[in-house]
DNA sequence: GTGAAAGCGCTAACAT
DNA sequence: ATGTTAGCGCTTTCAC
């Protein structure tokens, strides 16, 4: 507690040094855990860093071992087609900007992200620094960030099929792991879900449930997700003897469900059984099925996909294909800190299983 | 494009400077925009950057301008007490870790969080790193990352009133601001939202429409803003002769809402109106007034309190006091980095004004 | 207006 | 097993 030792600032390696009476090499071989420390000596070092109240400083270390100890945790959202309408784009920018991220992050979805990547890195010394990605502009922004050094490697949450970003950070050489696969190949690893399987759970749910006539609610149709989920489901149904399954396009919206649904009921008064491609369009299908004096699941049984906040909002909850999120998160981590520990090892793709969830739509 | 200048790694100052024919310290002036620069010469290195495809290393950019140009955002939990707990629950840290990220974050409050803090951090060069606190073994990692300089502040999101970061942050020296008011007075700067104010357009809306016999659903006692929002109802209904208000305290779950309403019901059966303190909570009373034969709002009145996505699943949507949570996210950063610039400026709160949204629950 | 030189705090050879 | 030394890439006085 000597004056000296608090001089200026906070204190640094060498003050430690001088207060164990040892070298600055070994304060750091004490504090970095390497081996080869008399335990004396150790001892002696871990009482001066704790009188001196010594903190490593991460920017001195990171310049020398080239690391930072940080990844950029990217929500990638919908590219704008390069030429025309590109300058207009920055114009915009701070207002397309604002709504694409309150857009993305108010679906609980990306707080399942979050949770699966901050629990993997935590235990190990690293940290998720947020990004977004919705222009051209930002899109540089992330790529300069990396290879400024700021962050090890990327982990990209795309909200769009056709996102740029992948390959932008391939070409750069950065590091960089996929949430889902993407639309075009692109030589990044990836988790993803068997969408198909999961789309399948739901209709053998239904058909064992005794549902003759059923329709479905697709997401997208140019986002592999929403494709996926939709020939997962009529290739089953068509497996079973339903060759005919009607559908009404989403959005993954609830709204959208709403309309389709109101779509379905008009095309099929009959209907006993809907597939939803995901919880908020499912909800939205409950809410106007009730409004139609349909009971659900008396008249009419509702699957929804994903297991989101929103299948439980719904009364009767939905029953539902979860898709474990976070323990993907988890993987798309290790995958990335894997390729960070050995850069030129293969680019690889894990695929999860989704399951079935029931409860009292369906 | 000459070998040597792609020789190792990325390019820097020193490669710049030799292909622009000038010294480094002129280049850094150029990258940094810093005036006093021959405009011929600042395009001439203006060209070398692009040549070499520079990017300036950030630690060691931070390493002598003592910023990180990243600031930390903490979302802080549940504060176990000191002693006897504190062992038990490190050995269970990774269950509970988990679950309490994957709980927080589901809650698109936290999206919303987000969006405001990156749309003022992004025009600013600055980014958010996510951290989480629920542990006092987490806190103090959060108080390390801070004094390592990792981040330059932080922005804390506590779900707890009696959490202790802010305390521990601000007697470590470090710069920080937080959403909500603390429990105990902490010299920290806030943001936070006129809860009394907000309750109070809940009743005068109840009582506009003529309902006479309101009961509330509140929040947990024990934080601030339940309490808040709990007065500000009460006192509005005495100040229009309504002394009496039943209350029913509620946990600001849907399954607690569900709960209360049902408890609710059973006191008081002539009931004509509800307010209830969130508006998950609002969407199990709504749940449970309509299996009891109940119509919303023509039997019963209903308003929430957020204006969350809960409020949009519910059927009809709910009418609810809209807090800006973008806007005070914004704030509240712009506190943090006027903060940074002048260290020894004022500690302030800034309340916002909450406002009420009419949908078709009342 | 521009360059030379001195570090920022740390790690990692290398020497002992 | 420990100390010495040389930078990592950048900003910033201080001369010119």
């Amino acid at each position: 507690m000597t004056d000296d030792l608090r001089s200026a600032g906070a204190p640094t390696l060498e003050d430690v040094a001088r207060a164990a009476g040892v070298s600055r090499a070994t304060v750091s071989r004490v504090v970095n855990g390497v081996r080869n420390v008399d335990p004396v000596i150790q001892e002696a070092v871990r009482r001066a860093v704790s009188v001196t109240g010594y903190t490593p400083n991460r920017a001195a270390r990171s310049l020398v071992t080239r690391r930072a100890d940080a990844i950029a945790l990217v929500v990638s959202g919908a590219g704008v087609e390069p030429g025309a309408a590109e300058e207009s784009e920055d114009t915009t920018e701070s207002g397309d900007g604002s709504s694409f991220t309150a857009q993305v992050l108010a679906d609980p979805f990306f707080g399942r992200v979050v949770t699966g990547v901050v629990n993997y890195l935590r235990p190990r010394g690293m940290h998720p620094v947020l990004m977004f990605a919705e222009s051209s502009r930002s899109r540089e922004e992330v790529v300069a960030y990396l290879r400024q050094g700021s962050a090890d490697g990327a982990l990209v949450v795309s909200t769009h099929a056709e996102d740029p970003l992948p390959a932008l950070i391939a070409e750069a050489g950065l590091a960089a792991v996929l949430f889902a696969r993407p639309a075009r190949p692109v030589p990044v690893s990836y988790v993803d879900l068997a969408h198909q399987d999961g789309a399948r759970l739901a209709a053998e749910h239904l058909l064992g449930r005794g549902c003759r006539r059923t329709a479905t609610i697709s997401g997208p149709l140019d986002v592999p997700a929403g494709q996926a989920r939709l020939t997962g489901f009529r290739d089953t149904m068509a497996r079973h003897g339903h060759p005919y399954i009607p559908v009404v396009e989403g959005q993954f919206t609830q709204e959208s469900g709403e309309a389709a649904m109101e779509r379905l009921l008009a095309e099929h008064p009959d209907l006993d059984g809907v597939f939803a491609a995901n919880d908020l369009m499912a909800l939205g299908a409950c809410h106007v099925l009730r409004e139609h004096g349909r009971s659900v699941p008396g008249d009419v049984a509702v699957v929804g996909f994903d297991d989101s906040s929103a299948a439980l909002a719904c009364r009767p909850p939905l029953t539902t294909v979860r898709q474990p999120v976070e323990g993907m998160a988890a993987e798309m981590t290790r995958l990335l800190l894997d390729r960070l520990a050995r850069p030129d090892g293969p680019v690889t793709s894990v695929i999860f299983e989704p399951e079935l969830v029931v409860r009292g739509s369906a």
